[in-house]
DNA sequence: TTGATTACCATGATTTCCCATGGCATCCCT
DNA sequence: AGGGATGCCATGGGAAATCATGGTAATCAA
């Protein structure tokens, strides 16, 4: 197994079309994460684009797709958590694929939802990975939000500390 | 298997005879579980209006309303909960086919029971997907019941933490 | 017959597919 | 170490297929 993770930034130009180019490394994560892809095929996507609140598009393997609905399913059905789940993730989310050159396609309306003009941001999150408008992720990478138990002067690899389980 | 899921949201135009589109991605659900279904014929279709509470159509596949079928008969016959049952998904129900250019018609009945004039949103959500008029949608999707447990600020994705069925 | 439903045909717009190019990095040969 | 040659990667454009939608004709039911 090459990679499980989506590690890594990246910009990439968008054209008139919506296309734009996946990191290279990110495809091998959505290829192992598609248990429908085989070699030589185009593996699948997951694009949540969420309500006006998300400001990126969160993007994923079909594996971890199909968790998230696992999760659901075992949630009481009318519960407002699990119709605001089930919105988010099955509504307002999209299923593609990637194309013979390595690229997706972003339809107007999601280009215009987080208002990409013709370059993105891709962004690794480990499990998933996300897109953003280069404005945009240049304003919100900056500013962070007053949390009492977060201090954005800390360096990160402080939270990392203690609790170890070992393993390889 | 291409895809199992009805994801996704659209617009499209209702015609004076009833006649919508059904979003492409989700003819594919439809043939794929449509046990009858063979190459080239068009998928059958399952839609559920049921009484003044439903303010939109849900719709499904063949199998899904097989299994919700075989849920009911093993409930007791004369119970109140399998009487609500079976008035809702036997009685109150509508089994179709999409034609051959794509499309579902609505009979005027249906139409009128969620207001629908010229558009319909179609919504999915997993192992449905409903139809909505354009207003009715729009209005229900903004204001959520003001539950304890629940705030409509929080990210949905926040109801996934905890609990990992681990998982592949 | 008349209103309604179904089948058939037509068309513009979008989306997908296929081919082409330039850049950058790596490999290899001498 | 030079200097191709090779191959992947990002990006672009045009052709072809699909999709959404509208209209008209045929069929059916009452």
């Amino acid at each position: 197994m090459s990679q499980q993770w989506f590690i890594g930034e990246s910009h990439h130009k968008v054209d008139t079309k919506g296309r734009v180019s996946i990191p290279a490394a990110f495809r091998k994560v959505l290829a192992a994460g598609d248990p429908e892809f085989s070699e030589g095929a185009n593996p699948q996507v997951v694009v949540v684009y969420g309500d006006a609140r998300r400001d990126y598009l969160e993007c994923m393997t079909i594996k971890a797709m199909n968790k998230i609905q696992r999760k659901m399913l075992k949630m009481p059905p009318a519960s407002p958590q699990r119709r605001a789940l089930q919105k988010m993730y099955s509504t307002q989310a999209l299923v593609t694929s990637v194309d013979e050159t390595g690229r997706l396609v972003l339809p107007a309306k999601l280009r215009n939802k987080i208002g990409i003009s013709n370059e993105a941001v891709f962004a690794g999150t480990g499990e998933n990975f996300q897109i953003w408008s280069t404005e945009t992720y240049e304003i919100e990478n900056g500013l962070v939000t007053g949390d009492d138990d977060f201090d954005p002067d800390l360096d990160p690899s402080h939270y990392l500390f203690g609790d170890d389980e070992d393993e390889e």
